[in-house]
DNA sequence: CTGGAAAACGAACGGTCGTTCTATTTTTTT
DNA sequence: AAAAAAATAGAACGACCGTTCGTTTTCCAG
């Protein structure tokens, strides 16, 4: 699995090989091949195991941080640390959404059900911070996690293409001045109308 | 080239194959690769193509608008076409981005070349639009072009991939709101001192 | 220690790939 | 109409791919 991680980070879920992943373990190419069946089947535990690093690094550490505005600013902290910790090994959901977006399977359902479950994280996040009146009550979750989506489209693009290497703090200062817009006016810390649905 | 283009943008320029395009044009192997000399001469041609008629898609009609904010916002506004208009044939330089940044090669070289011409050409039309006094002097280009950037990747990203239909009206109220933020004070038209520098 | 299960191996198959070579056809030019 | 040039075809090569199959090795419980 390490060793098909690293490939994959590399080459593409779609460079991925057994014959690779063989030669680097030092194994034949069957024995690879009979762990995990099929070519799909061993993308697809990279995909999985990709997304589980993900959450543990990125979702439940922010987990921590109070609702609203703490969280939601973790969140996006935590995902543009992984994109630039990744400025080597490449993104699997980045490379894998230009290498599958044109090619229905299983492969790519499951890739769109990680991301989607995330922005859905993201969308979350947002609505709290608008509950607790960190953000401004016209916010629109989904226009900003369409932004925040393209912040670190733009890091991945600009710095492992372009080698940019100013790209996460154009990333960072972009969300401060994107939140500069939809916050809301400082207030005193009004307590809403206990409202414990949507938890 | 067309069919190339075509499979390009399906594809890839990395599953752009010489027997796909000898199928699609009932030609043989052979006959496609000695009008190319070589697969990678035919991924070449393939780029150059593709970046001559997004220059005279996306720029050249552009530069028929005003300096400043208008042939800017011709820039974006036709930029964004172009990728809306490919969702079905995907935009090479977004997928080529992903394909080659950890493959160095000529391929590679001149992709980031493309790329960085047609920045360069952003940030020369944002630098206009500060000196016409349409965005504020203190504006970042470079931080303006990295937005941009991610707007457009995110379109791609989320029309092509997650099949939401609504990207290219959030990239272009992103584009609004961002505006809204640089977009200087109005002020009667000052003449500025007329520096002809630079243009 | 032993027997059976699990894991790894190595060779082979059919497939596609880029590329090379030699013919053959088509087009252009003289 | 003949000759030169360009385009296309077709078969073959070596490389790599995923996959299959039969064998051998490794491991571990009884």
């Amino acid at each position: 699995m390490e060793a098909a991680l690293e490939l994959a980070g590399r080459d593409g879920l779609e460079g991925l090989t057994i014959g690779l992943v063989a030669d680097r373990m030092r194994m034949s190419k069957s024995g690879v091949f009979a762990h995990f069946g099929s070519r799909e089947d061993l993308q697809i535990a990279v995909l999985k195991e990709y997304e589980k690093r993900f959450v543990e690094d990125v979702l439940l550490p922010s987990l921590n941080e109070g609702r609203g505005l703490p969280r939601l600013e973790a969140m996006y902290g935590r995902w543009i640390d992984r994109i630039s910790v990744e400025i080597s090994s490449g993104c699997i959901y980045v490379s894998g959404a230009a290498e599958y977006d044109d090619r229905p399977g299983p492969i790519r359902d499951e890739l769109v059900g990680m991301i989607r479950s995330w922005q859905a994280e993201l969308v979350r996040a947002i609505k709290q911070a608008i509950e607790v009146g960190h953000l401004r009550a016209d916010t629109d979750p989904a226009q900003l996690v369409f932004v925040l989506q393209g912040f670190v489209l733009s890091v991945h693009f600009n710095t492992r293409l372009m080698h940019n290497k100013d790209s996460v703090t154009r990333a960072r200062a972009g969300f401060s001045q994107l939140i500069g817009v939809y916050r809301a006016p400082a207030q005193s810390p009004i307590r809403l109308a206990p409202r414990n649905r949507n938890l």
